[in-house]
DNA sequence: GTGAACCTACCTACTGGATGGTAGCCACGC
DNA sequence: GCGTGGCTACCATCCAGTAGGTAGGTTCAC
């Protein structure tokens, strides 16, 4: 990477810790700046307007996301591994401060972002249920896992649960909450004991954070 | 109710509308008070800070929906037709310009509320994890309903469901979304057939919009 | 090699508008 | 008269954003 793009990253790092934190109307350029250590004006000159800033954030963000996801995908493991792994990001953003993922955030404050904005919310949400639909679909294949309907739709399940399991366990403060829920939902489509030396789910550090 | 609190409780509704779509950071008191018809300053005669709004709110909001609560629970009907009226409660807000429920949104703006507030909506969303905990129990001692573990920890899964619903629905400007996930999630805990006639979960509007 | 032109990335200073909020006043109903 | 609920006028601060300037680095022509 060029030395220029440095203080372009710095913003577009400290910008996603503020919107998961406080979201798209609750943070300003004055708090980007200040966490950078530059002037206001200097963050207008790489991010013209907050919709820019907004966009290019969503956009890095979902690239750095999807090569995660890759990276799970192409690890060596069952599909419950790769559930579990998947859950491992967010729960690490709970760790953070009780941060919640940059698409639920995003969604709730839906009603106040530029256009651009939206389209890539819609799209990381789209990539996510993919990318779940994907793990399902071969655990199923594999007998591993077992869940009737399509794996569109059940992936779109577990998004919902996920995402809905980090709102309650930020506004109780425990990341255990969120853990307890994702258990169970993978739980949930766990095909019954064939192995029935199995062990329960169990939530372990599988994936480094977002970058 | 004294003719005294009407513009209280108007400022309230039209609070509720305002933070259900901009959430808490994203409305101000000049956007009350120019659609209750009153001027900024008047808001703040009723409701000094913004703090104080965003209580008065969350506590008002809490009531009517425990109210609501109350009366699907006193309601003839088995425990799945009480969840899905419950799910179309998420389901109506949504039918209104994709609102989010007050807890998912505030949970979503916990950072930036006042400490009062942040009481009010764990207590909300301990209402509802209670609530959906009765009904799951009620519905496993009648053989209706099938799941393991507590029925509070199966409330909190549905609850986390909903909720990410609703802001998968909201992104995607699609109710049908929502529905699709509260089928699937309320069909997984449904008892397996014994009455062999028992007809899929299906939503319909079982009960008003929240006051 | 040198100077000029250009570019990038930062800065100061400023803008107009918006925010949550305050103080004092007036009208009306009891 | 008093309390309530509205008003005008105002406050300090903050917001996203703009305009012009400077410094340092790079490139190119002489």
């Amino acid at each position: 990477m060029p030395a220029q793009d440095e203080t372009r990253d710095r913003i577009l790092e400290v910008t996603r810790r503020l919107v998961q934190s406080k979201g798209f109307s609750g943070f300003s350029y004055a708090d980007v700046a200040a966490e950078v250590g530059i002037r206001k004006a200097s963050v207008h000159h790489h991010f013209p307007t907050k919709g820019d800033l907004g966009e290019a954030l969503m956009v890095r963000y979902r690239r750095d996301f999807g090569e995660i996801l890759a990276r799970i995908r192409a690890s060596k493991g069952d599909a419950r591994s790769r559930l579990r792994a998947y859950a491992v990001l967010f729960a690490d953003l709970l760790r953070d401060d009780y941060r919640l993922c940059m698409c639920g955030m995003l969604a709730a404050d839906f009603d106040v972002l530029p256009p651009s904005v939206r389209g890539e919310v819609r799209g990381f949400f789209d990539d996510n249920e993919e990318w779940l639909a994907d793990v399902l679909a071969s655990g199923r294949k594999q007998q591993e896992l077992s869940f009737v309907g399509s794996p569109r739709e059940q992936a779109r399940v577990l998004l919902s649960a996920l995402e809905g399991a980090m709102l309650v366990a930020r506004s109780h403060g425990d990341v255990s909450l969120f853990e307890g829920v994702a258990q169970r939902v993978f739980h949930a489509v766990t095909a019954p004991p064939r192995r029935a030396v199995r062990a329960p789910v169990s939530l372990r550090r599988a994936s480094r954070r977002v970058a």
